[in-house]
DNA sequence: GGTGGCTGCCC
DNA sequence: ATTCTGC
DNA sequence: GCAGAATGGGCAGCCACC
């Protein structure tokens, strides 16, 4: 039987150790160690635990506190898997004195997560909070300290799913390959994990990507620009990129069901693309795609637009007349009970093609030279998109990686903003000024804060800009340090937003620091005319439905 | 009935 | 999502 | 080159509170 303090004990010698080999082990050892019995059912008898204490462990230790939902299970079902715990609850937790033995059973926590999750209603925060603080009270120090990491998505014990893959391979002697191919066939690890325990290597191998499971979406990197994609990959096959929800749809016969990149069951929210792919002649498909919202003369939406529909559980019907979804598919995973993961994406594309019309694909073209290659980002640029995507035509799909085989191109800017506060930094981060809130010049002497941003600094420059930071200065509480407005640093960014919460009614889009501009001062920053007048540029490119 | 905070999940 | 860092 | 850490803005949904 495995304990808490088990995991908590493994998680701390995790972090306490740098080597990947080491932190393998440990997690093999552990593995090991699980029981083999089925677990019992919770004594609600809804939302049961089931399942076997390794796929707990398997989960937990890599950051995974609840399976995903399973297909079939009911829309109302798939809210009840969710904890609603988030620092303000946790807080609940905070002055629970801790048991002085360890007792828990990760069968324990396991049933007590179930309790958690089954929590709605009017009143629920309070009893949330109640069963949250009995849970702690229940556990040492040790085993809070993990429990609050865990909850709260900050295990950092600097190995989560791919650690945990290979320790399943060593913990069961059962070749890496063998589980890294379950594993992206495969969402939810502790399945994996438990098909290894019970059935080996030949139980992994018999897996198949099967209708209604998501598997892992292929990931693509970034190209600094269209050269540097090219050269990476000389004879790509282009494609426009489009700024929507990733959907991978699966059908058989008249059934179809749309799952999101974290394999979340979206179905509900999109019953447009639900009907349009049940209408396909192709009996049993597996497609991957993005959905977006359009105008009416087919450019598209901003971003937030479209999680306006793609964002919510339900339908709903007016908003569905309003804004409809258009899914653009540019793979085809499976088609009628052939596999195509293992082909290459010029066979998997052609078969796309004779499957689903050209109104639902993205646009591509095939061995383009830099000249046509140019032409064609102008081209999805002009239309309103994001950019293109370059791939290996040769390339099988490579669930779940982030290789060179995809690589994306995406349109950036660049503004010199003013450093106006800056937030300490935590984990890695911690004793640095790390989070800079960023402004314009209002034009009055003032400024006009517009985002954060903590992504770009190097360590040097983490050291460098605290030291500077705390030069300027001016107020300071817990977690924000506000400074002289002084420091011009240059900010890269892909969009402009609307925002409801800054008060130029404007955000930054994947804002990240370029580098600091000591050459500027704050009155050569940019202001915010400028900025409105960009942000009318982009809208100008997408513009709002004609009717209400 | 409106508003605002928290959470989960898109990017 | 983007970026940096250690392995 | 991969995996992990650090942390962004906005959306809907749910609940608390007035």
């Amino acid at each position: 039987m495995t304990r808490l303090i088990d995991l908590a004990n493994a998680s701390r010698a995790l972090a306490a150790t740098r080597s990947r080999a080491a932190k393998v082990d440990r997690l093999a050892a552990l593995l090991r160690h699980c029981d083999r019995d089925a677990i019992a059912g919770s004594e609600t008898g809804r939302n049961e635990v089931g399942g076997r204490e390794i796929e707990q462990v398997a989960r937990w230790l890599t950051g995974e506190i609840r399976p995903k939902t399973t297909p079939g299970s009911t829309p109302g079902r798939a809210g009840a898997a969710r904890l609603h715990i988030g620092p303000a609850q946790m807080a609940a937790t905070d002055a629970v004195e801790p048991a002085p033995q360890p007792r828990l059973t990760v069968t324990d926590l396991a049933r007590r997560l179930d309790a958690l999750a089954d929590i709605r209603g009017s009143g629920s925060q309070t009893r949330r909070a109640a069963a949250l603080a009995g849970l702690f009270a229940e556990a040492t120090v040790d085993e809070q300290g993990f429990l609050r990491r865990l909850l709260l998505g900050e295990l950092r014990q600097g190995a989560l799913g791919a650690q945990m893959v290979e320790a399943i391979a060593r913990a069961f002697d059962i070749p890496l390959g063998s589980v890294q191919r379950a594993r992206m066939l495969r969402a939810d690890i502790g399945e994996v994990a438990r098909l290894a325990q019970s059935a080996g290597r030949a139980g992994l191998d018999a897996l198949g990507l099967t209708l209604f499971q998501p598997i892992q979406p292929m990931l693509a990197s970034a190209a600094d620009d269209l050269a540097d994609a090219l050269a990476q990959l000389p004879e790509p096959l282009l494609e426009y990129k489009l700024d929507g929800a990733r959907v991978q749809i699966h059908k058989s016969g008249r059934q179809v069901r749309v799952f999101s990149r974290q394999g979340n069951d979206v179905s509900a929210a999109v019953p447009e693309l639900i009907d349009q792919v049940a209408a396909l002649p192709a009996s049993e498909l597996v497609l991957d795609g993005e959905t977006l919202a359009l105008t009416q003369s087919g450019r598209p939406l901003p971003f937030q637009t479209t999680m306006r529909r793609f964002g919510r559980q339900q339908d709903d019907p007016a908003l569905r007349q309003q804004l409809p979804l258009t899914v653009f598919c540019f793979d085809c995973l499976a088609l009628d009970g052939e596999t195509l993961i293992d082909a290459p994406l010029r066979t998997r594309r052609a078969a796309l093609s004779e499957t689903v019309p050209a109104t639902m694909r993205t646009s591509f073209i095939e061995a383009a030279n830099a000249a046509r290659a140019s032409d064609f980002l102008a081209q999805a640029l002009a239309a309103g998109h994001e950019g293109l995507m370059a791939k290996d035509p040769g390339s099988t799909y490579a669930a779940g990686a982030r290789g060179s085989h995809w690589l994306k191109l995406k349109q950036s800017h660049s503004l010199d903003l003013v450093v106006l506060a800056a937030e300490w930094g935590s984990g890695r981060r911690r004793g640095w000024l790390s989070n800079l809130h960023l402004g314009a010049r209002d034009g009055a002497g003032g400024f006009i804060m517009l985002g954060k941003t903590f992504k770009g600094l190097t360590d040097q420059l983490l050291a460098w800009q605290t030291e500077q930071l705390l030069a300027r200065a001016v107020a300071r509480d817990d977690q924000i340090v506000h400074v002289r407005p002084e420091l011009v640093v240059e900010i890269a960014f892909n969009e402009l937003q609307q925002s409801r919460h800054y008060p130029g009614g404007l955000a930054l889009r994947f804002a990240r620091v370029k580098r600091y501009r000591p050459d500027k001062g704050p009155a050569e920053a940019d202001d915010i005319h400028g900025v409105r007048a960009l942000f009318e540029r982009q809208v100008a490119y997408q513009p709002e439905p004609a009717h209400d």
